[in-house]
RNA sequence: GUGACCAUAGUUCAGUUGGUUAGAACGCCAGGUUGUGGCCCUGGAGGUCGAGGGUUCGAGUCCCUCUGGUCACCCCA
């Protein structure tokens, strides 16, 4: 085979594509029950915004972008997220003069160059929201409800919200420092993986896979402990909230997002069912990201969910009863003299917006009777001669095979009345 | 980037210690007499056995390299 689609991207073929179309479908009526408007950016932008704002220190900015120069010399990036993409065109087309809160959601490919894996794709797609210009917890609230009724939406009730709050600049620094000598004093015994970490990223030590790493770091200090009076209290009022809003959480206070600009709430949605990659949603509030990219400061809260994911868990339930399209009517012709009448039919009744098919192979009878069957027609009728000569059909029911004869002229009705 | 396992019709898979024309099921196509699908029956098409090298009289089967897939690590959606 010459060419073959790139690793770690999948086509959704002909087969799936309903499927999707439905999935997404339900997503956006979800966003918009609790009033987000949709917005879509390109699938590039200039290389320097992500850097910016996810971190020039972490993996996705380190190893991970589709980086390249393009013929001015410009190096742009296959988005790897869509936050920065999305706070970028806030900024540009100053939606904050507006309206003071912007709640927008989106739904979109992404792109990572890692190993796939289960649930990893290298295009891979997102959706997500954000709401833009509220310091408020109400708003982290609303987010994290907002996610979780998308699961519930679909029948899912078998995740795992977990909360956290990363601080903000002030008291994370300061927990840091403890942190930090806290895993020093251990250091020699931790996993080579998280000692090289206790500099650059201490508080991912904590969310370490290795059995040893969580049996050290049990009695660790959380920066739940440390927060300072304006992040504490926003905590409590968020968890406060999502017990109003009947959101079940759990605090988990080990949870660290892998980019940079989070402050105060971080959270993630955990299913049981995904394998390894076992994050359906990652979110939280970022109050210095829009002030970073040159905006005023603006507080900010979102996240990001994956599609694939999803989907994975709607099939794994069997959750996912969607029927695909299919034609309501099937007009076989009896000969090759009469397809052109067939073909006169079948326009007439596609203008009027009923979705009909025909054979276009030139195909005996018996073979046509099989593709409708294929097709999963509503109705089937024949034409030759006879139908010709007395305008009269016989319109026959797929499903129960039974046979009614009408006028041609009626058909169009008989459809639409159905 | 690291590791493990895998790669044979459209799909899911068989393929004996290396030995003649590589099989099955499903799917696809055509028939089973007069103008009607599904079930059933009969027949047919379809494979450079992932690619390239090597060992051998002989390789789908053994060895090497590459590519791809799957899963895990890392990290994340």
């Amino acid at each position: 085979m010459k060419f073959k689609s790139i690793k770690g991207t999948k086509d959704i073929l002909p087969d799936e594509s309903h499927l999707w179309q439905s999935v997404e479908q339900h997503i956006r009526s979800v966003m918009e029950t609790y009033n987000y408007k949709e917005i879509r950016t390109s699938v590039f932008e200039e290389t320097s915004l992500f850097a910016r704002s996810i971190g020039e220190l972490t993996d996705i900015v380190g190893k991970e972008m589709y980086s390249f120069i393009d013929r001015s010399g410009d190096s742009l990036t296959l988005k790897p997220e869509m936050t920065a993409a999305v706070i970028r065109s806030y900024i540009q087309h100053n939606l904050g003069k507006k309206q003071p809160l912007t709640k927008v959601y989106y739904l979109s490919p992404a792109f990572r160059q890692e190993r796939p894996q289960a649930g990893r794709l290298r295009q891979f797609h997102q959706f997500g929201a954000e709401a833009i210009g509220g310091s408020n917890p109400e708003i982290d609230a609303e987010i994290i409800s907002l996610s979780a009724a998308i699961y519930k939406k679909f029948g899912i009730t078998e995740f795992e919200v977990r909360i956290n709050s990363v601080g903000c600049q002030k008291c994370r620094e300061e927990y840091k420092f403890i942190l930090k000598s806290f895993l020093s004093a251990i250091a020699n015994k931790l996993s080579t993986e998280s000692q090289r970490k206790i500099d650059t990223n201490p508080m991912r030590v904590l969310d370490s896979k290795d059995e040893n790493d969580k049996q050290l770091t049990i009695g660790a200090p959380l920066i739940k402990d440390y927060l300072c009076d304006e992040c504490r209290i926003h905590f409590e009022k968020l968890q406060s909230l999502l017990q109003i809003a009947g959101v079940d959480y759990v605090v988990d206070g080990r949870i660290v997002r892998g980019l940079d600009y989070y402050t105060k709430t971080a959270y993630e949605i955990i299913s049981n069912e995904l394998g390894s990659q076992d994050a359906l949603t990652g979110g939280g509030r970022y109050d210095l990201l829009v002030s970073e990219l040159g905006g005023k400061p603006t507080p900010s809260v979102g996240f990001a969910a994956g599609m694939e994911r999803l989907i994975m868990i709607l099939k794994k339930r069997n959750k996912l009863n969607v029927t695909a399209p299919h034609p309501k009517l099937f007009i076989a012709a009896m000969d090759d003299k009469s397809r052109n009448r067939v073909f006169q039919e079948i326009f007439k009744l596609r203008n009027q917006g009923i979705s009909c098919e025909t054979d276009l192979l030139n195909r005996s009878l018996k073979a046509q009777m099989r593709e409708a069957d294929r097709q999963q027609a509503d109705y089937v009728i024949v034409i030759g001669e006879n139908e010709i000569n007395s305008n009269r059909v016989s319109m026959k029911a797929m499903r129960t095979g039974i046979q009614q004869e009408i006028s041609l002229d009626e058909l169009p009705n008989y459809l639409t009345g159905n």
